[in-house]
DNA sequence: AAAAAAATTAAACAAATGTTTGATTTTAAT
DNA sequence: ATTAAAATCAAACATTTGTTTAATTTTTTT
């Protein structure tokens, strides 16, 4: 499925809006008025506000092949470089579409839109099982230690970058740093969280620090 | 303000039911059906929904005057197992609470609620400040590390339980433990988060593993 | 036992909801 | 230029929403 100018431009709209007020708390009305087209326009041409969230959800990661996918099949890279570009991969992913990673993170919340949970879990899965066998590689090769949760371990990275971008301006505030453009400190916080990450990764995967 | 049985049988079904659908996926009649009262007693109890919200609020962490408070002052603990302790504390509350979770996950992503949203984050902001504290006890004393970000290492320990909290039938799914009873596998994970955070705390705060 | 207060109820309220209709305008195809 | 299709619109639709009312029952106080 592919989309035209103005169904685009509506459901980014409703991105933004989800994100903001969650899927319940915003009416197709919200929608149409800060789109800037009629409320039947909607119906027209989803079918539905339920099929809009599809819609978007279709948008964002329909076509995607993948990145982790090829990045790990690449055998020029060692076990390690994968896992951190693995880690960087995710954080720029998560910031760059920060409202719907809101959205997720709602609908795994509550246990509605079955149809798009059961979607997002299957990519998680697939994702879970790739590193799976990353993983394994790297300890056949005598890099990574035996026994590794790599559930956890993705949990860690996952749980982690979405926290931090949840609370990211409560997180600016503590370390007193408001001065900054946002863009100046989104730049700083993306090599932090990197940093962290890997040390963590590091100290699950190896015996040293 | 306390409330009488009627009134927390209203609030924890609010609880159950804001956790499943969302606050605005949740109507005020079905809280009451499911509560087995009438509709008006919402409002003749708590004045709104929104107030409902509030005290679900004011029941959950109302009173509750901080375990983390008394734990970071005692003298007999070295900082190590003050932090260790604080890990333990953290995922017994969130499991114990797991509704009530979810709910502030959801205040957290959207921006409805701001009363909630504002107290959530003092006592968050409070806990950080405690445990700032600890850390540069444990580095006068020199088993500490220099440079620790502390909100990133909070957002590790908050971030990973969520993510497994929320994801823990997938969790289980992957490790094939579908066996267990539901009492019996959240022991196990339990004590599995535990002693992932404790290591990955462990490689933030010193240099060994 | 009488009076006052609290709790509970069914019904009504207005406002908001997602969706559809049917007419009209715009665009594309012939 | 004519026709067919697509897009847009204001209005209407039936539900559902949170809340209030006014009457009635239950409980507590005197």
């Amino acid at each position: 499925m592919d989309f035209n100018d103005k169904q685009i431009q509506i459901i980014e709209t409703a991105e933004t809006l989800f994100a903001e007020r969650g899927f319940d708390g915003t009416s197709v009305r919200d929608i149409a008025d800060e789109a800037g087209v009629n409320v039947a326009m909607i119906s027209y041409y989803f079918g539905s506000k339920e099929k809009l969230m599809e819609a978007l959800f279709e948008l964002r990661v329909g076509g995607v092949k993948s990145r982790v996918e090829t990045l790990i099949k690449d055998d020029n890279l060692s076990p390690f470089e994968k896992v951190n570009m693995l880690v960087d991969e995710h954080i720029e992913r998560i910031m760059q579409k920060q409202c719907f990673h809101k959205i997720m993170v709602g609908v795994q919340v509550t246990n509605k839109n079955p149809a798009i949970l059961r979607a997002a879990n299957n990519v998680k899965i697939r994702n879970a099982e790739m590193v799976s066998e990353l993983i394994k590689d790297g300890q056949k090769k005598g890099v990574f230690k035996k026994k590794i949760d790599v559930v956890l371990m993705l949990n860690t990275m996952v749980g982690t970058v979405s926290q931090t971008m949840m609370s990211q301006q409560y997180y600016r505030e503590f370390n007193k740093q408001q001065d900054m453009t946002d863009g100046e400190f989104e730049v700083i916080l993306k090599r932090r969280l990197s940093i962290h990450i890997k040390t963590l990764f590091k100290a699950i995967l190896t015996n040293e620090v």
